[in-house]
DNA sequence: TCAAAAGTGTTATCCTTACACCCATGT
DNA sequence: ACATGGGTGTAAGGATAACACTTTTGA
């Protein structure tokens, strides 16, 4: 049994670390019309972020300190995303570690701007094979795939049949579906094979069909914030955090497919929301939709504590 | 904007707080027969848990580290749960805040006991209200429900009708039905009423059927650990990895029950497991079951990579 | 023989998917 | 008139929930 054999022995003769930082990041996400946005510093390559202090009571109070800061943005939504703390992580001088736990914040775009150094992006601009609203992304068959071939091919032989394997799930290889949820996943490999800039091997560094490389591991952060969102839009109502408070059936669509990255079936789509009971007409239209005017719709909160609920998924007790 | 702009900035003048520890908290699963047992310390009142160190490579290795140190037993699948800093977690002298970065690990309980510290406990034991399995567990009418409604009644005007409903939600009242993925949601509302041991105030902290109290935050991250896992039984084949390498669909269904705690429908659980295709038969029939003797499955681990996928649960495209 | 568990078969219902079609507005 | 988006109806297929019933063992 190591040194310190419980949490609460009083031995703790060994403190952790010589230097160790603790970092607060924030994915903060909004959506404008069909384009699916974030927020981000210094042109658009890191996300907003610091380190965790003394005077922040709580982690949550934390992030909503600094990204207040340094954007000017209050926030409502927010839920924390992941810790990250690998070692390769960091090589800056006086600190051995920094640990970053990463948050995802739904607003809206204000007005105002804030801070001067902060910008809305697109996050398609950093995974442009992400977006398959208008069909697969060029660079998939034109970039990635081939080179992902290579780098399958060029592992040792009892690597080689796993590479493919993971290459065809995430990527859709072999007639599987795309999965829009394995934004990460997608990340992670394409960085195992170095065609991401941060993979630090920079041959295939420069090559901007492959999106915009951003400070430190803040893209991979984003990728997990964004494939969070994915999956949460399908079982929780968290896309009205991103709308007004009044907006037409078809916003609410647009809004989700920006955010799946994926066309949906128009129909069905209204049927699925008006169904759950989510939303309820305001009695006003909207003109100049392009067509004939829409109803506008306003999210019921009041049914939030809930809709938490949702399916159950196992086949309950009965008789036997 | 604060003094620390952004994270890639070099003049990291202030750095985070005078004393800090970072810990990594482990919920250790494990199920036999028809209980759930999580692996404990201490007689059962704290989880395994050391501080990270210099040494640990990653945040995963570290767990595994401590884990092994304290315990004796080698994990299998682990995944991060949450990061728990609230300032209110601490009150060690020289420590101002304690960052605890908890995991989730599934394994099975092996013949060799491991420390002798260690011990696996029913996790029933922490939190009784969450049995259902032969029917709505007595201390839910006995003792919570009177005195959740006094904590509710006795608030100031504007906070009763937020409690009653959160009551009413997490705890199935007003003909709703249990949800049993809110352990975590369940035990806040009970530490927030002052009903468990860990509120600090003592007045019913002595009451036995509340449950054991732990050490620490530790039963707020258990209940994080088993609303987790609860959760996700439901969409990914993690039951597998507490299973031993053949098994009867009936003793699959006793684990998934004892996780759950809930008793479910034994055909149609069975019609799932096989629809799914994540067994196989072995061709071997287990006898002594107690009855007929039954067809022994194992899991399919091929399919594993295939099935990280699921349902969509959007309404793709085609046409409009 | 009876309890306990293993299995098979069938039906009603609901949700999802897909298709077809009409309505109202602006250009 | 026609393009664009708004909006309704409905039918096929699959998954889920619920019931009823037979089979095989050990005590």
């Amino acid at each position: 049994m190591g040194a310190r054999p419980n949490p609460s022995s009083p031995d703790a003769d060994e403190r952790p670390e010589g230097r160790l930082a603790v970092d607060l990041t924030a994915v903060i996400v909004a959506v404008a019309g069909d384009e699916p946005r974030v927020l981000a510093l210094q042109g658009g390559i890191a996300l907003p972020s610091g380190p965790l202090q003394s005077r922040h009571r709580t982690l949550h109070s934390g992030l909503r300190a600094w990204v207040e800061d340094q954007t000017g943005h209050a926030l409502g939504y927010i839920e924390q995303l992941y810790t990250f703390a690998d070692r390769e992580r960091t090589r800056e001088a006086a600190i051995e570690r920094r640990i970053s736990i990463s948050y995802l914040g739904l607003t809206r775009e204000r007005g105002d701007a804030g801070a001067a150094d902060a910008t809305w992006c697109n996050w398609y601009r950093y995974f442009p094979w992400e977006d398959w609203r208008r069909g697969p992304p060029a660079v998939l068959a034109r970039r990635i795939a081939p080179r992902l071939r290579v780098w399958a091919q060029r592992a040792p032989t009892v690597l080689r049949r796993n590479r493919r394997e993971r290459i065809a799930v995430t990527f859709a290889g072999g007639g599987r579906s795309w999965n829009e949820e394995f934004v990460l996943q997608r990340y992670e490999l394409l960085w195992e094979a170095g065609l991401v800039a941060e993979s630090g091997g920079d041959r295939d560094a420069a090559d901007p069909t492959m999106g915009t490389p951003m400070a430190h591991d803040h893209r991979r952060i984003l990728a997990t914030g964004i494939a969070r969102l994915r999956a949460k839009i399908k079982y929780r109502p968290v896309v009205f955090e991103l709308m007004p408070a009044s907006f037409t059936l078809f916003q609410l669509q647009r809004a989700v497919e920006a955010l799946a990255g994926q066309r949906l079936h128009k129909q069905n789509f209204r049927r699925l929301i008006e169904q759950q009971g989510l939303v309820e007409e305001t009695g006003k239209v909207a003109t100049a939709t392009g067509g004939r005017p829409a109803k506008l719709f306003r999210f019921r909160r009041d049914i939030v504590t809930e809709r938490t609920a949702a399916g159950t998924k196992l086949p309950l007790y009965r008789s036997d």
